[in-house]
DNA sequence: CTGAAAGCGCTTACAG
DNA sequence: CTGAAAGCGCTTACAG
């Protein structure tokens, strides 16, 4: 394997000439940079990663921790681990991955033994072991969501609060006047759960604004509780013409098995948005207007952040990303 | 950040003394072991991984190949991300994740810069792009699945050959005499590819062998296809008493629906079995038996097989482990 | 059982 | 615009 002495003797020029070369932290002249090119493409010349990391300040290399609930969605996972390791690349960085208890432990490994520069932090708990380590750590990093205490962390996450508004303001706009929730299980609100409760308030506060009729249910992943929350809906909801959506997967499957089987047709008896969610709606039968959850998008700001704050900046942000809004068909003027 | 001279001084021994006691390449007097063992915990030292790299043989980090298909199944797939992960750490190795093009082209910039000691490689295509190159490599590296030519390549995966005896065996061992096969859809044997073709021929074989009644059928995944295969299996095996599942998951809901629709029961009517699937039959309504696809298993062997390459065994070899099998109550003996 | 020292391949002041 | 040299923090012969 060829090193910079190679190249450097190739070229006919000194190392640290090379180095800067390669670097661009000076100014080469336009016919040695030619050689010192040619040189590198010839002996097909990379430079050694542990002699750049011993030797400079940046290790060009990120760490993902990413731990694995039981409850987690695979498939949106998947997401924003691939969006984080894309992203790392498009700045020339390689990503190192922490999983389940290494997630936590190993953080403190890749600070002291120099291996990263910084981290990206996914799948954050309301009170996540990560927040105060990271805390302690002193090391550029970004929570991709949102933990209890934000204080002197750097977080990203799309802006429920914004999506429940948008949610609503859309149905409203379509004539909608009574407007059903239907949230994750109850446990999730009680234990403190962070989204599922800005959702939610952020959706009763805004239904209150517009003047809108709205109820929020609560029902657990089981056929019969989704029933009971839907029952429970139309009979507090005299008008309920539209339902947003703000749990997993299989509830809207769930729920739109109920409504087929009560031959209540979508969008022409009940309008339906699925909000903030993880996975594609296009799959659903029918499909239903989403206003996704953009792991591509927070994933990315979650490397940009983190490398960002390698550069100098080092005020800690909570970013929030706008919502955005799909249709897919499944919502329409009300009609009485 | 402590360095080895911080310990080397707290425990007033040299450099060297210091090394040898961590990495436990020579013998160290008890109490000199002692002192440097304080002298570490005291500090919390840790060596830099930079330095590490460039001064050692090894650098204790793993490529983990990754790139990920439309048709690629999350679940699985973060199965074997986790299982290679969780492997690598169990022998003080940290995963470097290589996804989308990167799975290939990075491959070169990890062996030249040296950045890895090894390289594991998820998701083999028959004509892998990472196939050639591996062999050009010349790196420690073990496939996770078969390519069309393993020529000088160390794989692993599941022995889907034995898998479909297994299915047969267990079936006629319940009476069954006459088995159907549902295998994936059509375009995937005339594709050439690997597992699909070898599964289905290992089951036809055997089918002969132990001079059962079989057919294979390969539905596209609709409702329809998946509804006229099951008519074909009816139609041309009158005795049609099991059906072995070696397709997707959709496939697999498809068909148990049709089977209520028809007011057939599992086991009662027709036995069912599913092989060498990567996710759970559990979730399916009946669970299904199952030979799983174990991506923990075949994960771990492809880091440990790439470790022994790195440890001095060069000899390529493709390593196929036993498939097994997983009662869930959908079979059971012929009743007639 | 332990130490002094070379060297791994870079980056980056320092100097011109 | 370019070069000579120190130094990053280890590992590992070499020596005793």
């Amino acid at each position: 394997m060829a090193t910079i002495h190679d190249v450097a003797r190739v070229a006919g020029v000194s190392i640290s000439t090379v180095s800067y070369a390669l670097s661009g932290k000076r100014t080469i002249g336009a016919a040695t940079r030619d050689r010192i090119d040619a040189a590198v493409a010839e002996l097909g010349y990379r430079p050694n990663a542990g002699a750049r990391m011993l030797a400079g300040t940046r290790t060009n290399i990120l760490a993902l921790s990413a731990p694995l609930h039981a409850d987690t969605y695979a498939p949106a996972h998947m997401t924003f681990v691939l969006a984080i390791a894309e992203a790392a690349r498009d700045f020339d960085y390689d990503t190192v991955l922490l999983v389940q208890d290494e997630a936590v432990n190993g953080l403190r490994r890749m600070v002291s033994s120099k291996l990263v520069d910084g981290i990206v932090a996914l799948d954050i708990d309301h009170d996540d072991a990560r927040v105060p380590l990271l805390r302690e750590l002193d090391i550029p990093a970004t929570l991709v969501g949102i933990p209890g205490d934000t204080s002197g962390l750097t977080c990203v996450d799309l802006d429920f609060e914004a999506a429940a508004r948008l949610s609503l303001e859309r149905l409203v706009a379509l004539g909608h006047r009574s407007v059903g929730l239907i949230g994750h299980p109850d446990e999730l609100y009680e234990r403190g759960s962070n989204f599922p409760i800005r959702f939610r308030d952020s959706f009763e506060a805004e239904a209150t604004a517009l003047g809108v009729d709205s109820l929020v249910v609560t029902p657990d992943q089981e056929p019969a509780a989704v029933r009971a929350a839907f029952e429970r809906l139309r009979s507090e909801l005299p008008g309920l013409s539209a339902i947003v959506l703000n749990c997993n997967e299989p509830v809207h499957t769930m729920l739109l098995e109920l409504l087929r089987e009560k031959g209540l047709g979508v969008p022409s008896d009940l309008s339906i948005v699925s909000a903030c969610s993880s996975f594609p709606t296009d799959q659903l039968d029918p499909p239903l207007d989403v206003i996704p959850l953009p792991a591509q998008i927070t994933g990315r700001r979650g490397v940009e952040l983190t490398l960002s704050q390698l550069a100098g900046y080092t005020t800690p942000v909570v970013e929030l990303v706008a919502p955005s809004y799909v249709g897919k068909g499944s919502t329409a003027p009300v009609t009485t």
